[in-house]
Order: C-alpha cells, then sequence, then structure tokens
DNA sequence: AATTCCCACAACCGCGTCCCC
DNA sequence: TGGGGACGCGGTTGTGGGAAT
C-alpha cells in the first residue's frame, strides 16, 4: 500500500495544524496533510487507545488530541470496521450468508441495516461480500437470490402490513413519504407463482408487462442471462455453466426451489439450473439490463450478441389497464431509477422486427443517466426487482411445460407490487424531455431513436413464460402494442442489444461463442459490441464480454 | 521465473441527515 | 430558522496476494 510516500492529503478532511506524525515527510506549510490508505498498526493503537479513553465519537477530535495524521472519518472507518472489540472476523457463516440474501432481499442495498442484524459485522463487510457474491453468481449466471428467499420474502411481504411490495428493499426501506409523483401504480400480479420461477436477479418493472402482453408469444422464449465475458483462465463456475449448456440449450432444467443455495458457491452448485426459456425455439429478442453499470456512452456498440453461458429464468409481467395507461400517457409517472436498474428490452409481437438501436444516438444522455446512476449509486434492489420478476402474472399458460411450474403453490395469488418510489426525478425529466425532443411519440415506432433512449428506463420487458400467449395470441396485438409500445420508454436506443440478444434461438446464440456471426442473431442488427450497451446497465463488473 | 489476471477487501469519497448553536 | 459541523451511509477505487499462464 501507500503507507509512507503514497500519502495524500484526504479529501474532505481538514489538515491538521500540528501534529507529530513525524514519519509522514509530506508537511507542507505547517501542516500536515491527513495520511491516506491502509493504517498501521501504530495508527491502530492511537485509535484503540483514543477511543478506550475518549469511547466513539467526536471523531474530529482525535487527530487534534493525538497527532494522529488521519480525519476523522477515517478513524471511525477504521474504527467500526477493523477496531471495534466485538467485531466479528473471518469468512461469514452459511447462516450469516443466508441472512445476508435474505436482508438484501428485504432492504436492498441497506448495509448498514443489515449489519445492525449481524452482529459483529460491519456494514462494508456485508456490502463487499454482496458485492463479491453478485458477481460470482453472475459469472456464473446463477441466480442472485434462492428460490426460498424469494419465497420467504414474499411471504413476509405478504404478512406485513404494507405487503404488496415483495422483496423490494427499496420499497420496505423507504419511509412512505418517499414516494413521490413518480411513483408508479401498484401492479398487480395475478396468479402469482414466485417459486416456480426460483431466483432471479433481475428487477423488472411493471411496464414490461404489458410488453409482454403485446410481444405475447415473443417473449416467451426469452433466456435472461448474464453476459459472460471469457475468462482467461475458467472458474469452476465456468466450468459448471459450460456443462450446462448443453442441457439447457435442448432441455428445461429443472430447478429445485426449495434447494437452499443461500451459501452454496458456485462451485457446489451444479443442481442449479435455469427455470428459463420454456420455449427454446423461440425467436423473440430479449434484452436484460441489470443495473447500475456504466452507460455505453457511444453507440458504437456492437450487435455482438452476448457470449453469456447462462439463462435467467424471465418472470411474466402483466399490467392493469389503468396501469397501463399511466405509463403510456406523457404525464404519467415513470418509472422509478430502481426500475431503470434492470432494463429489459421486449421485442415486439414482430419477432421479425429489428432492434436496432438508431445509430443517431448521441450518447449525451447515456452520460447523463449513467453519471446519474453513478451519483445516486445503483440502488440495484435487485431482488426487489428480481422477486417482481418472478412473479409470473398470468398462469393461463401450464408452468409445466415451461419445465418449473410443479412447484408453484401461490399460484393464485394476486398482488400488488408498488414500484418503488423513485427518488430521483430528474433523470425521467432528462429522458422524457429527450423522448419528447425525438419526437418518439410516434408510438410504435420501435426504430425511433428517442424511444430508445428510454432504454436506461425502461422497465425490463420480458416474455411471460407463463402468459397464455399463444402463438396465434402473439398476432394479435394491436391493442396491446397501443398500451404499451405507445409508451417510448419500453424501447432503448440500445436495440441492437436488444437484438442482439433477442436471439432466435436464444441457447444458441448464448452458448455459441461464436454467436458474432449467428445469423439468426444479428439478423438486422449491425456488428457492433453489445458489451457496452450491457455495460451500461449492469451494475456489475461485466466479465463477460471478449 | 516472470507476467498477467482476478479476487477479496480495506479504504476513500461524496452526499445526505442529524444535531447543535 | 438556517448555517455549519459531525456523523453515517452507500458506491467506488485501490491494493495485495494468490492463481493461472
Amino acid at each position: 500500500m501507500n503507507d509512507g510516500d503514497g500519502r495524500k492529503m484526504s479529501k474532505g478532511c481538514q489538515p491538521l495544524s500540528s501534529v507529530e506524525e513525524g514519519s509522514n515527510g509530506d508537511n507542507i506549510g505547517g501542516e500536515v496533510p491527513l495520511k491516506k490508505g491502509p493504517w498501521t498498526s501504530t495508527e491502530d493503537a492511537i485509535l484503540v487507545e483514543y477511543v478506550q479513553k475518549h469511547g466513539e465519537g467526536n471523531w474530529n477530535a482525535i487527530q487534534k488530541s493525538t497527532g494522529l495524521a488521519r480525519c476523522g472519518k477515517s478513524c471511525r472507518l477504521r474504527w467500526a470496521n477493523h477496531l471495534k472489540p466485538d467485531l466479528k472476523k473471518g469468512a461469514f457463516s452459511p447462516e450469516e450468508e443466508r441472512k445476508i440474501i435474505e436482508f438484501h432481499a428485504k432492504f436492498g442495498n441497506k448495509w448498514a441495516r443489515m449489519a445492525a442484524e449481524l452482529p459483529g459485522r460491519t456494514d462494508n463487510e456485508i456490502k463487499n461480500y454482496w458485492n463479491t457474491r453478485i458477481k460470482r453468481m453472475q459469472r456464473a449466471g446463477l441466480p442472485v437470490y434462492p428460490a426460498n428467499i424469494c419465497r420467504q420474502v414474499l411471504n413476509d411481504s405478504q404478512e406485513s402490513p404494507n405487503a404488496g411490495s415483495v422483496m423490494s428493499g427499496a420499497s420496505q426501506n423507504s419511509d412512505l413519504s418517499q414516494i413521490d409523483s413518480y411513483t408508479v401504480p401498484d401492479v398487480q400480479f395475478k396468479n402469482l407463482k414466485l417459486t416456480q420461477y426460483g431466483p432471479t436477479i433481475f428487477n423488472i418493472p411493471e411496464s414490461t408487462h404489458s410488453m409482454f402482453e403485446q410481444s405475447a408469444g415473443s417473449f416467451q422464449n426469452y433466456n435472461m442471462m448474464f453476459p459472460m465475458k471469457p475468462r482467461k483462465r475458467p472458474l469452476e463456475t465456468d466450468i459448471i455453466g459450460n456443462s450446462l449448456v448443453g442441457s439447457i440449450s435442448t432441455t428445461v432444467p429443472e430447478f429445485n426451489p426449495y434447494v437452499d443455495y443461500s451459501s452454496e458457491k458456485i462451485t457446489d452448485s451444479p443442481k442449479l439450473s435455469f427455470p428459463c426459456d420454456p420455449n427454446l425455439n423461440s425467436n423473440g429478442p430479449f434484452h436484460v439490463y441489470l443495473p447500475g453499470s456504466y452507460a455505453g456512452l457511444n453507440d458504437n456498440t456492437s450487435s455482438v450478441p452476448i457470449s453469456g453461458v447462462k439463462k435467467l429464468e424471465l418472470p411474466s409481467f402483466q399490467f392493469s389497464e389503468t396501469q397501463r395507461v399511466g405509463w403510456d400517457t406523457p404525464g404519467s409517472h415513470l418509472p422509478s431509477l430502481e426500475s431503470v436498474d434492470t432494463l429489459i428490452q421486449s421485442p415486439p409481437a414482430d419477432q421479425t422486427q429489428s432492434y436496432l438501436v438508431s445509430s443517431d444516438s448521441d450518447g449525451l444522455l447515456e452520460s447523463v443517466v449513467y453519471g446519474s446512476k453513478t451519483k445516486r449509486g445503483a440502488n440495484n434492489n435487485f431482488l426487489q426487482q428480481t422477486a417482481d420478476n418472478c412473479m409470473p402474472r398470468s398462469s393461463t399458460v401450464n408452468p409445466c411445460d415451461t419445465g418449473w411450474a410443479e412447484q408453484s403453490p401461490s399460484a393464485d395469488q394476486t398482488q400488488s407490487y408498488p414500484v418503488s418510489p423513485d427518488t430521483d426525478g430528474l433523470l425521467e425529466s432528462i429522458v422524457y424531455g429527450s423522448k419528447t425532443k425525438r419526437g418518439w411519440d410516434e408510438q410504435g415506432d420501435l426504430s425511433s431513436p428517442g424511444a430508445s433512449v428510454l432504454t436506461v428506463h425502461t422497465p425490463i420487458s420480458m416474455g411471460s413464460v407463463d402468459e397464455p400467449q399463444s402463438v396465434e395470441a402473439t398476432q394479435d396485438q394491436d391493442v396491446k402494442h397501443e398500451t404499451v409500445f405507445q409508451d417510448p420508454t419500453y424501447y432503448s436506443r440500445k436495440k441492437e442489444c436488444v437484438n442482439q440478444i433477442g436471439l432466435k434461438k436464444p441457447d444458441a446464440a448464448l452458448f455459441d461463442s461464436g454467436w458474432r456471426g449467428n445469423p439468426d442473431a444479428d439478423n438486422k442488427s449491425d456488428q457492433s459490441n453489445p458489451k457496452d450497451d450491457l455495460g451500461a446497465v449492469f451494475p456489475f463488473d461485466f466479465h463477460g464480454y471478449p
């Protein structure tokens, strides 16, 4: 570390007026710059001694009274994360891991809250664990939330007075007063069958539902997956994933919602399956955007399909008419940022339709969005959204057909899922403005540049696996188009990405490392690389791209 | 053996909130 | 009531070390 020469003045921390941190030779103008970087044992000792003597708090006084060249903030962090006597060290126990997953499902990224529930553990520790886990699961193409957790959270939610927001940590955490004008009306999930879907990491905004309806059969074929970049060195998980390819491509793996995956390492989860893509023959494009990632600021993005290996289960969504209306109208509530987190573009009913991203995207919006996202921090309440995603809205089609329907204890449930309130209307304003500017109000014009802008904003549009949409049904979508595609937000300029993901033969594309050349996949897309597009929405480090 | 890559984690940073004056 | 400091929170970055090449 930069112990010593690498020291810098900590931003946000006032320099010491006088300190005896002799080892620091950066003393400028008589002021000792506050040290940054790893703490030394000496510093630790000083801090511990001070706290033992004076107790916690008044952190800024430490540097004054002890001469410790650390700002109060740094002292507090060091104490809280490492020096506190009651801290638990070492790896998380399986039980702790299970709790973390559960808490994340409930609270979202409320690390401090989670830490409060886990004695001896710090928020930073939990956060790091979670982020690492996310990456790992992503890489393996595994669902972040085990089905049992989803189910549990769902049950908890149902039991609570405010039930309705299932697995929406943000919603549950948020004070109701925070619900602003952007709050999306509750979404009604009919025939909720959470467990049948098992875990999913995607947050699918309700607005997506209507898309499914309209795209009817098209979305039956989507595979949610994590884009995966080939690792230079294969991991066990990769191996597993690859090993699944065959079966996934040809059969519908069975997902056991009752298996507790909470603490499993990827390497020991060979039984995991991907309860998705009930219709492997479907040809509907499908896009999934995960929250918080860097945006593809340039539209030089390619249409290269994600060379992912795994598929994620896709919940179906349904909107009530009123909800649809809400989304359609310009003044309607835009999706919350949380909903923005996950973006999935659903292809129109006409699967031959191209989803190429308009080439005219200037990247500005993406930049803005990205900035906003970054700044705000991706409040990727995966689970919240995941849970929503997990909830099929329709059960007309026997889920069993999908191969993972049997276990759906709550098939008859009808629930309302309030969209998490948006805490920042700026992005919506920008997006909306952009859309307006671009004139995307030309409903149904999926190729409209403006529409594409909303990708970032758009709730995931996914095919409902259990949607009663027969192929025939998919052809009758006029009405649905009005309700759904009217809202430009459903389409992103990253259409190409969609295109790429929306493979006629998802499986093949997914697992075909050479799917760049997949004729089906790039039927109408350019050769751009979806990496940027995906990266723009995925909060994770996408190690999935070549 | 050197290099590269990746993971895990510690620490930093910016921002929001609380509290006191 | 508002200004400012203290503190907390969540996201991001940087670093060390191990594994793979």
